[in-house]
RNA sequence: GGGCCGGUAGCUCAGUUGGUUAGAGCACACCCUUGAUAAGGGUGGGGUCGAAAGUUCGAGUCUUUCUCGGCCCA
């Protein structure tokens, strides 16, 4: 017996994938080809899809989290392409902001340069220069993942145009009257006069003054405490003068005592946090006191209060709200509130419709807007609030401790929470917390809990603060009036300055003359130029304007919008408002949020742990196919695991669809023939192959219905069992005695070669937009059509593939081989056979079963040599496994005792 | 600390309006095969459904508390 009498597989596909070494070469062909180019002319005209890249930061090397996103969003891409849509991605960066500015200056520091002795526009400019090293170094990490995308044409926040769109958005707010000037606290140096960024601070143990003092209660629902008088603890007497409103928390209890000791407090009350009554007691020397009520936090609701300075002119009310950040670690468990002079103070206050105003000015003076205290530097008003709450009989006492306070880096002087001068977008003016809302309600979210999401922190959120005090970024194009103190607003000019930033970009307005911007129409000399920069959510924000809108290529409103879910609060969340506010619509149709990657066990990867893979890692290891199998088989409306044994389990997964394909391909002889579906003769084919083109069928519509819902981690497994479970284990076991042993003009043979053809076929498009590359590798192997398989369209299976009767008729013969199987193991587990060629069944069936499998061949299908089939009166379905007699055909290794009938084996 | 989301075999995931003994693939073990061969087939062992309590005739599924983890906020 010679191999050659048979027809055994040969394929040039290895079994070996090698795909680091193999996907670079691949990448080198698709640049070849130009495939994005292709992609685009293969769509002409077609119905777009647009997925709308969110930026990446240029900074840093790509991790797991940003690889997921992308290869999350080339998977949708090709999806939608395969589907015959025209679906163009666009990759962008976001370029402008603090993180750059802080490593630049960083080299500055290593070079021992001073920032401040550095031109503006030279710093910027090697703001911009980093920016591009990072986007080059990401473009190369990205495509490695086989993203496809206009690569060449990428968007960026700080191109020219885009500088110049940001301008057209910021003037639209400002023309609307929506963007306001208001006050803001940040920490502030009153010895260098300047904002400090959080890395520019440094703590240090500092002494400061403390006191105990009284807020009258002027009106509450709790009537009893109408008399007394609220008490608060704080280390800053000095913002006193600017205390708008006292916060309490709801959970909290709260009593209400009466001091009895004799003095200035006898017979008054006050209330604090029960807790805390202990050590308010002990700290302002209160020796005998008297409960009266206790009550819970939330009966503050809608109670006002009174400022200590009431008969000092202070006569506005002090309302009592609820915050969380109130605790009773320290205090009395109700905290004095000045929106000017904190951020927690700023946040509560402004939610409660509280603005802060400028009470301090950049030297550390009480401006105009603080009475009694105007002119007097903050640092050295203590003592004067001190005098005045005793005057006024409203401080308990004063005292001095020691704690960690925020100082300047530089000067190492302390530093103050200080309201300045900030620009924002009104939440409420122009409607734009209800046109969001509204907005959300018309997006598709997926998953679906995204729309709650947006939702509430849309609900909440105070108004926009879009100013920065930074240096890299787009400025904010305003000018004031001089004299009026009013903003210029001029279409004129703002488009004046676009036309000028599309030209140069923005560098010019630091350095230029001022008059460049503003025209005939108006006098620099009248106007002060704002040099404050747009915080770099609003660029972002406003990339649907510059790269949407703009690109003939694109539309908008994008088709999805896709980015891990800490976006809710960032680019989903930006992007609505910027749209919103300026159009009135959400820039997106559907956003698509996926969850972070986190390691094996669920903890988030960080250096500590030592849990950190890089997409590099995987890349050498196990080749971007890997990690594609990775990101389509997880769930990614949850958090997604990887560690090294969860990528083992994907790469033996890779390795039985490879083979898969290789079985194919051996058996077809690397030959794949294109063949019109409809004219197929389906009813002539033996029932496996009609049974198998029902699988196909009925898998595809599940692969559609997996596709349309975005649900990849069920569409890769059903791909998967379908290649285990279907082919693997069944169809291509069963067959390989046809394919191996009958002749090739053999009519069965021909029709599995159909089959295989098919198979082949279908599983290339189902899996291209996943195994992006090793589909590639396949389709290069086999195909003459197309350039690439990425250029093809997913198969339109005729409806005659269905047959639901024949299914069902089928699922029944499975059961029966499935039972056929338990039988065969029997004996050899007691080694009576060994190979199940060996075996000769006896399957024994009810009148019903023997009906429908008369024309069944049960040797064939369990891959025996020989089987009968009889009569039974039970419904129970029972195989007897005989050891099968005869010989050998040395050709298809069936025993039998007459001579083999095969026409090869009849030699 | 608060808001939101999540926890089903070793891994990735199913599990319908609450209804038999909670499923699949992979991994693992054993066996077979040596004509898909660093492959292929068969069989099998794995689960207190994060924990506890409650509602119910009945809970993986509903409620509460706790716990662990993640994101956002403070």
């Amino acid at each position: 017996m010679n191999k050659d009498q048979i027809n055994l597989p040969k394929t040039a596909f290895s079994m070996k994938a090698n795909l680091p070494i193999r996907e670079p070469e691949i990448l080198k062909l698709w640049e070849k080809i130009d495939l994005y180019k292709e992609l685009r002319d293969s769509r002409n005209g077609k119905e777009k899809f647009v997925l709308h890249d969110g930026p990446p930061y240029a900074n840093g090397n790509i991790h797991m989290g940003t690889a997921l996103n992308k290869i999350l969003k080339d998977i949708i891409v090709k999806f939608h392409q395969m589907d015959g849509k025209d679906s163009v991605y666009v990759p962008g960066w976001d370029c402008h902001g603090l993180p750059i500015e802080w490593k630049i200056e960083e080299q500055y520091k290593k070079n021992k340069k001073n920032k401040s002795e550095v031109p503006i526009v030279e710093f910027r400019k090697e703001c911009r220069s980093f920016a591009e090293k990072w986007i080059e170094v990401h473009k190369d990490q990205f495509k490695r993942l086989g993203v496809i995308g206009d690569w060449e044409n990428y968007y960026s926040t700080m191109s020219y145009e885009a500088e110049a769109q940001i301008v057209r958005e910021l003037a639209k707010f400002l023309k609307e009257g929506s963007l306001y000037r208001g006050f803001k606290p940040v920490l502030w140096s009153t010895v260098e006069k300047t904002a400090l960024a959080d890395a520019e601070v440094e703590y240090q143990d500092h002494k400061s003054d403390t006191i105990y003092a009284c807020f009258p209660v002027k009106f509450s629902n709790i009537k009893e405490i109408e008399n007394s008088s609220v008490v608060i603890w704080t280390t800053t007497p000095w913002t006193i003068p600017a205390n708008r409103a006292l916060a309490y928390n709801e959970s909290l209890d709260y009593i209400l005592v009466q001091i009895n000791d004799d003095g200035e407090f006898k017979n008054r009350k006050i209330i604090i946090a029960e807790a805390l009554l202990e050590s308010v007691v002990d700290e302002c020397e209160i020796k005998d006191y008297k409960n009266l009520r206790k009550f819970k936090g939330k009966d503050f609701k809608n109670t006002i209060c009174s400022h200590p300075f009431l008969d000092l002119g202070y006569d506005y009310d002090i309302p009592m709200l609820e915050a969380r950040f109130v605790t009773i670690e320290q205090g009395t468990g109700i905290v004095h509130c000045a929106p000017s002079h904190g951020p927690d103070d700023f946040n509560l206050c402004l939610n409660n419709g509280i603005k802060a105003i400028e009470t301090v000015d950049g030297d550390g003076k009480y401006t105009k807007n603080v009475s009694l205290f105007e002119g007097i530097h903050i640092f050295k008003a203590n003592p004067i609030v001190i005098e005045k709450l005793k005057e006024q009989k409203q401080l308990l006492i004063n005292g001095q401790l020691t704690h960690s306070y925020p100082h300047s880096w530089r000067s190492k002087a302390p530093l103050v929470h200080r309201a300045t001068p900030q620009w924002f977008i009104s939440m409420e003016s122009h409607k734009l917390r209800d046109k969001a809302l509204k907005a959300i309600d018309e997006t598709t979210f997926y998953p679906s809990k995204g729309k709650e999401r947006l939702k509430s922190m849309i609900k909440t959120r105070p108004d926009w603060c879009v100013s920065r005090q930074r240096v890299w970024g787009v400025p904010l194009p305003i000018f004031i009036n001089k004299n009026s103190k009013e903003i210029l607003i001029d279409d004129e000019v703002f488009e004046t300055i676009a036309k000028i930033y599309e030209k140069e970009g923005s560098d010019c307005w630091f350095s230029d003359d001022p008059q460049k911007f503003l025209g005939k129409k108006y006098k620099s000399s009248d106007f002060e130029k704002l040099s404050d920069i747009v915080e770099v959510w609003f660029d972002s924000g406003s990339t649907h304007s510059f790269v949407l809108e703009k690109r003939k290529d694109l539309k908008w409103p994008a088709s999805m919008y896709l980015e891990g879910s800490d976006q809710h609060r960032g680019w989903f969340h930006s992007s609505l408002l910027e749209s919103c506010g300026t159009r009135g619509k959400a820039p997106f149709e559907a956003i698509l949020s996926h969850g972070f990657v986190v390691d094996g066990k669920g903890l988030k990867m960080s250096k500590s742990l030592g849990n950190v893979i890089a997409p590099e890692d995987i890349l050498k290891k196990y080749g971007a196919d890997i990690l594609r199998i990775w990101v389509a088989s997880s769930n990614y409306a949850e958090d997604l695991r990887i560690d090294y044994s969860i990528l083992d389990q994907h790469s033996e997964s890779y390795r039985k669809i490879r083979n898969t394909f290789r079985y194919l391909l051996g058996n077809l002889n690397d030959n794949f023939e294109e063949m019109n579906y409809e004219n197929i003769k389906i009813d002539q084919f033996p029932e496996l192959e009609q049974f198998m083109l029902h699988k196909i069928y009925s898998l595809n519509l599940k692969f559609r219905k997996s596709f349309q819902d975005y649900d990849f981690h069920n569409l890769y497994k059903e791909l998967l069992n379908f290649c285990t479970v279907d082919l693997s284990a069944f169809y291509f076991d069963i067959r390989k005695d046809v394919l191996y042993c009958d002749p090739k003009d053999s009519k069965k043979r021909k029709s599995t070669l159909v089959l295989l053809n098919i198979i082949l076929n279908s599983l290339l498009k189902w899996f291209a937009p996943i195994l992006s590359f090793t589909t590639e590798e396949i389709y290069q192997l086999i195909s003459k059509r197309n350039k690439s398989i990425h250029l093809e369209k997913f198969i339109n299976f005729p409806k005659k593939f269905e047959n639901n009767e024949l299914n069902n008729k089928w699922s029944q013969i499975v059961k029966i081989r499935d039972i056929c199987n338990l039988s065969i193991e029997e004996k050899r587990a007691s080694k009576e056979i060994g190979s199940s060629l060996e075996a000769d069944l006896e399957i024994n069936l009810n009148d019903k079963l023997y009906a429908l499998t008369q024309n069944i061949d049960f040797a064939e299908l369990c891959i025996t040599s020989k089987s009968s089939v009889k009569k039974n009166t039970k419904d129970e379905i029972l195989v007897e496994t005989k050891k099968a007699n005869g010989n050998k055909c040395p050709i298809c290794w069936k025993i039998t005792t007459e001579k083999c009938k095969r026409p090869l084996c009849s030699i």
